[in-house]
DNA sequence: CTGAAAGCGCTTACAG
DNA sequence: CTGAAAGCGCTTACAG
C-alpha cells in the first residue's frame, strides 16, 4: 500500500514533497524542514532517517512554496537591451557575481530598446516578486514603477537615467569622456570634427553632444551643423552621415563617434578614405588594438557600472534608507594611433 | 478603520492581496481572480468596481501564490559558461526569444568552467522549479539531473554533449568544421599545420582536434606531436605553443585555431612574424574582416544553436513524448586571407 | 528534541 | 453571474 503510494508519487510531473518524506521517515513535517534546512535541534538518529527518505524519494524542496511563505525571492532582475550586445555581457555577468554572493538568482530579459518592452518585462518580474531591478531604461518615463518602488522593490537604473521618478542610478561619466575626446583630437591639431552619435532621445547620445560641444566651445571653436549627426545606430545610417561630412567642400579631417556600433562602421568606412581621417570612440570594443591603426577610444568600466549597481541594490536590500544616489563612473581615453592621426592640411 | 487597515497595507514592504482588492470592492475572492485573468463570467458592473479597487490600492497578482497553485513556474533557466563571453550573447539572446514567444521568461547564471558550479546552479534551478533548462556544460557527469528529468524537467544540452546521460542535445558540427578548415589550409599548400585548441578535457576541443588528424590523414600527411598543443585559452599559454610551433628548425608554416580566444590571441602573435603564415580560426567573431590580413574563419551560428535547443526544450514542454534528439548545426567556412595565405616555399 | 495548526496568496473544483 | 472551501508545499509561531 505504501509503497503503490509513493511509486505512484514518483510519476512523471508529479515529485515528491515534505509531507512524502516525513512520511517514509515516520517524522513530523516541522522535523523534515528542519534537516532540510539545516536547523539544530535533531537527533543524529531522526536526522539519518529523514536523510535516508530525502535519498529514497529523491525529495528537493520547493523553492516556489518556501518563497511564498518567506516573502522574498532570492531574485533580482535585470532588464537591458540586448544580451547579444558586447556592452552588456561583462555588466551582466558583473550583476550576477554580486547576486551569487548574495544568494540570488539573476531573471533577465531584453527590452530591444522599445519601452513598451522594456515596462511589460519590468512589471512581469515585479509579479515574480524580484527582490530588486537593475534596469538598463530603453523609455523615458518611469512612472509605472513607483508604486513597486513604494512596496519595496529595490530599483537601480544603470547606464541612463530613470526617467520621471527618483531612483538610485549608476552612470558613465558620458560628458566629460566625450569632451576629453574632442580635447584630444583639438590637441592634435584638429579644428574641424565630426560628431556621429545614437538617437537623441537617448540619455547618452545627448550627453556625449554636450561634451562635444563644449570642448569645442572651449577652443572657441565653431560647430557646422553638418558636422554632427545624431540618428540610429544602423550601419547605414552611420555611413551615409559620415560621407556626408567627409565629401563636403570643407571636410572634417577627424571624428569622434558616439558609441561601440557607431565606431565599427566608421572604422570600414574609413578604410576606403585615401587621405587618413583621425578617429576617435566612445566605449572600448575587443579588437581596437588588432585593426590598423588601431583605434582610439573612451573606454567604459561596464563590469564596474555592473558591481556597483548591484552593490547599490543589495544595500537597499539590506535596510539601508538614504536619499536616492547617483554614482558616475569615470572613463579612461587610451590612445591607439587613430586619434593621434593629424590634419593633412590646415 | 477601513481607511486605517488600507493605509498600513501599503506600509513599505507590504503589497496588496486579492484579498484586500475583494474587501475594497466588496466582492468575493474568486470574482477578483476572474477579473485580474481575465476570465468570463463578471458582468460589467462588477468589473469596473474591481479594476477600481485594484487601481486604487496598486495590487499586482503575486505570482509566486500563482506558481505554486498552477505548478507551472513559466521560467526556464540557461545555464552557461560566462555571460561576458560573445559566443553566448546571441545565443541567449536567440533561447531568450524563444521563451518569450511562450511567455517564459530566462534565469541564467554563468559556471565559470568549473563543474561544481554547474551543478549547483543546475539544482538550484530545479528547485525554483524552472518548466525547463538549456545547459551548456562544464562537467561532464550529469547524472545528478536524472531525477529532476524523470520528474518533468525539460532539459537541452548545447555546444557540449551531456555526460552519463540521455539528453536532447543541439551541437556544432566541430569535426566536420575542422576538417574542412585544415583541408582548406591543406588545399593551399601546406603541409606543416599547427593546431592550438582548448583543453581536451571539453567535448569541442576533442572534435577539433579528430577533424585536423582526419584532414590530415586523408592528405596521407603525418601530424607531428609538436604541432598539436592543447591547454588553456590563456593568451600566454597560447603565444607559447605558437611560439614553440613557429621557432622549431622545421616551422609549421599554417595555424588552426580551436576557438575564438585562440584565434585573437595567434592574430597577435602573427603580427610580430616576418614571414606570412596561414590562420583558420574555429568560431567567427565581430571584427574579423577589418584585421589585416582579415581573419578566415569556420562560422558557427551561435543564435541557431540557441533557437534550437529552446525549440526542442518547447516541444518536450508541450508533451513531445520521443527519445532524446541531437541536433547538430552546420558550419560554415568564410575565406577573408588569412587563411589562404601559402606557403613560402617548400 | 519534536510536531500539530495556521497561514503565505493564489487557483481549482464545486455549489448556488 | 458569483463565492465559500480546500489545497498548492512550504515556514512560522507555539505548545508539549
Amino acid at each position: 500500500m505504501t509503497d503503490t503510494a509513493r511509486g505512484s508519487s514518483r510519476r512523471y510531473g508529479t515529485r515528491p514533497t515534505m509531507k512524502d518524506v516525513a512520511a517514509r521517515a515516520g517524522v513530523g513535517l516541522k522535523t523534515v524542514s528542519r534537516v532540510v534546512n539545516g536547523e539544530p535541534g535533531v537527533t543524529p538518529d531522526t536526522e539519518r532517517r529523514v536523510q535516508e527518505a530525502i535519498t529514497a524519494l529523491g525529495f528537493r524542496r520547493n523553492d516556489s512554496a518556501r518563497i511564498l511563505r518567506k516573502g522574498r525571492t532570492a531574485s533580482i532582475g535585470l532588464v537591458l537591451e540586448d544580451l547579444a550586445d558586447p556592452f552588456y555581457g561583462p555588466l551582466s555577468r558583473a550583476v550576477e557575481e554580486v547576486a551569487r554572493h548574495h544568494g540570488a538568482l539573476l531573471i533577465n530579459g531584453s527590452s530591444a530598446e522599445d519601452p513598451a518592452r522594456e515596462q511589460e518585462l519590468v512589471l512581469a518580474l515585479c509579479a515574480r516578486r524580484v527582490d530588486g531591478l537593475v534596469v538598463i531604461p530603453a523609455g523615458d518615463d518611469h512612472r509605472y514603477l513607483a508604486p513597486e518602488i513604494a512596496a519595496g522593490v529595490a530599483t537601480v537604473f544603470v547606464d541612463r537615467p530613470a526617467g520621471r521618478i527618483e531612483a538610485d542610478t549608476v552612470l558613465s561619466d558620458s560628458f566629460g569622456g566625450s569632451r576629453d575626446a574632442v580635447a584630444h583630437l583639438l590637441a592634435h591639431g584638429h579644428r574641424r570634427i565630426g560628431f556621429i552619435g545614437d538617437q537623441p532621445r537617448i540619455h547618452t547620445a545627448k550627453e556625449r553632444l554636450r561634451g562635444y560641444r563644449t570642448a569645442m566651445a572651449a577652443a572657441g571653436l565653431p560647430v557646422d551643423d553638418a558636422w554632427v549627426s545624431l540618428g540610429t545606430t544602423e550601419p547605414e545610417r552611420v555611413h551615409t552621415a559620415a560621407r556626408a561630412m567627409l565629401d563636403a567642400p570643407e571636410p572634417v579631417t577627424a571624428l569622434f563617434a558616439g558609441n561601440n556600433r557607431v565606431t565599427v562602421t566608421l572604422v570600414r568606412v574609413l578604410r576606403q578614405c585615401t587621405a587618413p581621417v583621425a578617429l576617435v570612440g566612445f566605449d572600448d570594443f575587443e579588437l581596437a588594438d588588432l585593426v590598423s591603426p588601431a583605434v582610439t577610444v573612451v573606454a567604459q568600466d561596464a563590469a564596474r557600472m555592473g558591481r556597483t549597481a548591484a552593490g547599490l541594490l543589495f544595500r537597499r536590500l539590506e535596510g539601508a534608507d538614504e536619499p536616492p544616489r547617483r554614482e558616475e563612473i569615470p572613463t579612461r581615453l587610451i590612445a591607439r594611433g587613430s586619434g593621434e592621426i593629424r590634419p593633412a592640411h590646415d
